[in-house]
DNA sequence: GTGGTCTAGACCACG
DNA sequence: GTGGTCTAGACCACT
């Protein structure tokens, strides 16, 4: 299963191969994108000095545009995630600690269970979302 | 600063007040507000046969635009939620049936955990809600 | 010397025809139009509150692209220079306190002997610019 | 560390020490570059048959890519600044009369008025520049 | 009619 | 071959 691609895509092919991009989503994919990113940096699937994908050939695996591609990595370098090296590529810079790998395991495990409690009430995963924005700010406004 | 117009609005001031709208997500505002109305109506806070407020009440309520909350009522209307009838005003008519409330503790229950490890990790919550998003799919699929 | 093309643009059309553009500078469009917009805050033309042009209005004074006006905007709003209302317009919104008029006359003043003097030597623009850059890093450091 | 490989190298070692390149700055390396070398001209510091480092040697100094020196070279060539004697070495060839000590005195301290003037304004360099560049047009169309 | 997103594609700066 | 900028133009979300 290893892609010779070349060096720097081999090295997180796997990684990226778990990115969504849903094209008609309400969410915009460039912050689908983003978001999912920083998801795999606190998983620890992606760390600091990682080699990320160049800008085109991410860009062709998730079926988007260069230039989608290129915002997402411009926002997270502004954000201090990765580090964009002209004529070079792109790099998993100030990514945040990983998780855990049981603080990982435990936060995964409930979010099947939300999912499997949501699914069977019959909600949308745009209403759990909602509900999980909404929950979010309350408990940090209070 | 009670709004006492017509008990349609009265009906159900209690129950929107929950609705929260962030202009500056993402996530569309009329995505926003349909899901949380959706939710609402699992949550068993909304019921068949309930008056919603009218949409210039509730565009006032929520600081947002009548137009945007007009098209959430025909959009909900559509899907089966609410019933509009004209000159009268709006209901909630085809909603599934409200969880059991033990149901739906268990499901908040669940989400405050998943806020909390998140944002112990450090997480935004555009990040878990993706997390969401990715794992429903994966495991729809599956 | 009134325009009438609408009101926000009336507002500051005197302002911005101070921006010039230059396609063929080794600095790119984005960054001229930044930083002339910031400069105009600082010399009081633009104020909080102020409307900007829409962004396509600005991209036909200037002759560029909506795409790149829409960055710079975007940018500046990041930055709190600016506020984008969708659906609204674009207004000044956190620019900080504009010079008094007698410190922008000396600030003035000193460019354009800095201007005469380097020009009378033969030096290009490019060339102050950068003695600029280069001062301006070396006297923080110190 | 102190190379002497040759003496071209040592000759201006303490001239091109001035150098300094922002990578990270919206203004290409090679402009940054190609500037400075030409105010270290008018400044007297680089003078007619000067011998300059090679390529490498530069590139090293300023941790740059050696095409990027290269085509600075071949630009100052070009405009008469230096000449490239193959196999031998560049050397400053074609430079403007080096401006009076005094002159140069005179521009450099505006130059320093400017940047106390305009970071006390809380001012970019780079807004101070785009100054420089606006006025520097104007009073050349006046 | 506002800003926002996305695309396709050209050309440039840099290594 | 990398990222960066810019363009032209389509379509969407929102007021």
């Amino acid at each position: 299963m290893v892609s010779l691609v070349n060096d720097a895509d081999a090295g997180v092919a796997g990684a990226l191969a778990h990115v969504k991009i849903d094209k008609s989503a309400g969410v915009p994919i460039y912050v689908q994108l983003a978001e999912q990113i920083r998801l795999l940096t606190h998983e620890g699937v992606l760390r600091n000095g990682d080699p990320m994908p160049t800008v085109r050939t991410l860009a062709v695996w998730l079926g988007i545009n260069a230039n989608t591609v290129s915002r997402v990595y411009r926002d997270l370098q502004v954000d201090g995630v990765l580090r964009m090296e002209r004529g070079v590529g792109t790099f998993v810079d100030g990514a945040s600690q990983p998780m855990k790998q049981r603080d990982f395991k435990a936060l995964e495990d409930k979010v099947l269970e939300v999912i499997r409690l949501g699914r069977d009430a019959g909600m949308t995963s745009a209403e759990v979302s909602q509900m999980i924005e909404i929950r979010w700010k309350e408990s940090r406004d209070a």
